[in-house]
DNA sequence: AATTCGGGGGG
DNA sequence: CCCCCAGAATT
């Protein structure tokens, strides 16, 4: 059964893609991408791996950093939690480790943000340790390979695939065992129309060159039900600067900036007519389907107090980390004040 | 055990 | 339109 990783693992040495964190075995740089990649497609999440490494190029800057600096960093990729807790994990390395790195899965897991995944990821990418890392490409090639069909979105069918991925591990280091299994699930044995020409393990997989039954693996059972909504932001211009207010850390788009919202200034929706600025902006998330609508305000139109908010310049308003939809809006539409 | 977190890209 | 992506934290 050893045979599997090897030939797994010499398949990727040949076939592997050239990636920034790859080039050197830098824990820092590892475990980075494993955070910025959660959820997220490598082609999506490598320039912001790059912008991450050039601003805080060590463990200690990103922890000596300010959380707002790695949000404006981080904005537009999604999962913002993710880094607020980097940047506490960050602070726990940097300050408790004792610039010692931690080569054990226990050690990772113990870290905001690191879960059962990233712990296994980066204790075996980083260090070689014996571990397995099952993300989405991993459940896929081996639910696949062994034709196991129990859904992966539920407790027993995960308990059935880790345990599966740990029997495979093989008995040296575990690194590139780990990255190979990942890059075979991106590359080769895709959810539509795997390549099984190409695959290195095809030889004693259940399904190979059976597309139709591939394609049926993983099974997944959760259907996510979209809600539908319509949100309302003022754009309040005062003097070259305009309204806005960070947001609340829980929730939708924790810790960064927002416009205002008509309660936010004591105004009904209704009242707000007049100063629309064109029509809704359509925005889909995962779970929500948003259509956000814009109204332009002088500032002298204003009827509340607004409490909890600032005045920023409409030159400086990228330094700030926004959300994508209002971000788009400024962009287009701060200009003219 | 089920929900809630984003955003982009492919088919 | 659908699904998926180097998942984790919260309830």
């Amino acid at each position: 059964m050893t045979d599997f990783s090897h030939r797994l693992v010499r398949w990727y040495q040949a076939h592997k893609r050239e990636l920034p964190w790859r080039e050197h075995r830098n824990p820092y740089a590892i475990w980075l991408s494993e955070v910025l990649l959660q959820q997220t497609r490598v082609e999506q999440g490598t320039p912001y791996f790059l912008r991450f490494v050039e601003r805080f190029p060590t463990v200690e800057d990103l922890a000596a950093a300010q959380l707002d600096d790695l949000l404006q960093v981080w904005q537009g990729l999604g999962y913002y939690a993710r880094a607020r807790n980097l940047h506490a994990a960050a602070k726990i390395v940097a300050n408790e480790w004792n610039g010692q790195w931690k080569t054990e899965v226990a050690d990772w897991r113990a870290l905001p943000g690191v879960g059962p995944y990233t712990a296994g990821a980066i204790a075996s990418i980083a260090f070689g340790t014996r571990a397995a890392a099952v993300d989405g490409n991993v459940y896929r090639v081996l639910s696949r390979w062994a034709e196991l069909d129990s859904p992966i979105d539920k407790p027993e069918g995960q308990k059935a695939l880790w345990s599966l991925a740990e029997l495979l591990l093989p008995a040296g280091d575990c690194g590139d065992h780990t990255q190979a299994l990942m890059e075979l699930g991106s590359l080769v044995c895709s959810p539509k129309q795997p390549k099984c020409g190409e695959c290195p393990v095809a030889a004693d997989c259940a399904v190979a060159f059976q597309p139709n039954k591939a394609e049926m693996l993983p099974v997944k059972l959760g259907k996510t039900k979209v809600l539908e909504e319509h949100w309302h932001r003022l754009f309040v211009v005062r003097d070259g600067q305009f309204l806005c207010g960070k947001r609340p850390i829980s929730g939708i788009w924790p810790g960064l900036m927002d416009l205002p919202q008509p309660n936010d200034l004591g105004m009904e929706e209704a009242e707000l007519e007049a100063w629309s600025a064109g029509g809704p902006v359509e925005h889909r998330l995962s779970h929500r389907k948003l259509w956000i609508h814009f109204y332009r305000l002088g500032a002298r139109d204003l009827t509340g107090q607004p409490d909890g908010f600032e005045w920023v310049a409409l030159d400086n308003w990228e330094d700030l980390a926004w959300p994508v939809p209002v971000g788009r809006w400024l962009k287009k539409n701060s200009t003219f004040g």
